[in-house]
DNA sequence: CATTTTGA
DNA sequence: TCAAAATGG
């Protein structure tokens, strides 16, 4: 998906405790990627309610939001509006991999393969509907969410810039070419991991990142970070063949600027001015409110249980905790507290 | 993702 | 009893 830092970046592992009171900013459209990716069966199939309506970030949505209001935190999503112009050769390219994935997907499940599993995973894809039903989930959950004008990693990591949230939550790290000051990776997803090659499990734990650290300890500039992130590829450019985030750093160092180390490697990158001002300056907005508010238990079983097929004993339950874990929130008189 | 069922 | 596997929708 985003900006590969991986390995160079410094992070600093934490609990979901630690996070309590906090304000997380959660890139919305890479949690539903994350929830539909990987909740499904063994061949690949979502869940799916007698409709044929996906409902796998449905489920993803009610038990890992209640878990991190458990914790005390106070998530807020925020959702991608329209995508920027020098986005659509990206979005090209990732629907016809898609598309070739999903046909791959339907040959493998047809014929029992174990490998549907994977093509399932890499035809995942975002519709409007499972956008309108993550925020009919969430608003009857009483959690707040918005649109941003453009990249919704954009407009966190400006919220928290404004001090309206204290971390952007993704997988990502665009938000930090975006000027996020702090950002929090493994929030919604947790517990054991499978190592795709190997059948071993490691546990993911919550990862703090400081876009200061990060630049203090790689010594560069964010204006370098950006180049960093165009020449190992970002949502608006493929990246240069071969150049990973080591090398990426290196050359940044080595050069004044793009244009000297474009002429070295002899190649060039569409659109470089016009993404560096994007990352530097996304459209945002100020033009939301966040409040939090009590869950509607009947309206969250009518929606689950009646419109999409969950099991009452398992949504009455989840409810239970999530009004139980509100209530305690806002009982708290401190800055912390939910209302 | 989380819960429920299983089998060593 | 408890980790692994299966199910959930």
């Amino acid at each position: 998906m985003g900006v590969d830092l991986t390995d160079l970046v410094p992070e600093h592992e934490t609990t979901l405790v630690d996070l309590n009171g906090k304000v997380i900013a959660i890139d919305a459209f890479n949690t539903l990627y994350q929830f539909l990716s990987i909740i499904r069966q063994m061949d690949g199939t979502p869940l799916v309610d007698d409709k044929g309506e996906v409902t796998s970030h449905l489920s993803g949505i009610i038990y890992r939001v209640t878990n991190l209001v458990e914790q005390g935190i106070k998530p807020v999503f925020v959702y991608d509006g329209k995508p920027p112009v020098l986005k659509a050769e990206t979005i090209k390219a990732r629907r016809e991999v898609r598309e070739a994935a999903r046909q791959m997907y339907e040959a493998a499940r047809a014929a029992g393969s174990a490998e549907a599993y994977k093509y399932a995973q890499a035809s995942t894809s975002i519709n409007a509907q499972i956008i309108k039903d993550s925020k009919e989930l969430l608003g009857y959950m009483g959690m707040p969410f918005l649109i941003a004008p453009s990249e919704g990693e954009a407009q966190a990591a400006y919220m928290v810039q404004k001090g309206a949230a204290d971390f952007v939550g993704s997988q990502d790290y665009d938000s930090l070419l975006f000027g996020a000051p702090r950002m929090v990776r493994n929030v919604t997803i947790t517990g054991r991991r499978k190592i795709p090659r190997r059948g071993v499990y490691v546990d993911v734990k919550p990862q703090i990142v400081e876009l200061k650290e990060v630049l203090e300890t790689l010594e560069v500039t964010r204006e370098q970070l950006i180049d960093m992130g165009i020449l190992v590829g970002t949502d608006f450019n493929p990246g240069i063949y071969k150049v990973g985030p080591k090398t990426a750093l290196k050359l940044v160092k080595k050069h004044p600027d793009m244009r000297a180390i474009l002429d070295e490697l002899g190649q060039d990158i569409e659109n470089y001015q016009e993404i560096r001002e994007f990352f530097l300056h996304p459209p945002t907005t100020d033009d939301y409110s966040i409040k939090w508010g009590r869950p509607e238990p009947e309206k969250i079983r009518h929606f689950l249980c009646d419109e999409h097929n969950f099991s009452p004993e398992r949504v009455d339950k989840v409810i239970e905790r999530l009004d139980r874990a509100v209530s305690e929130t806002g009982k708290q008189k401190t800055l912390s507290a939910w209302f």
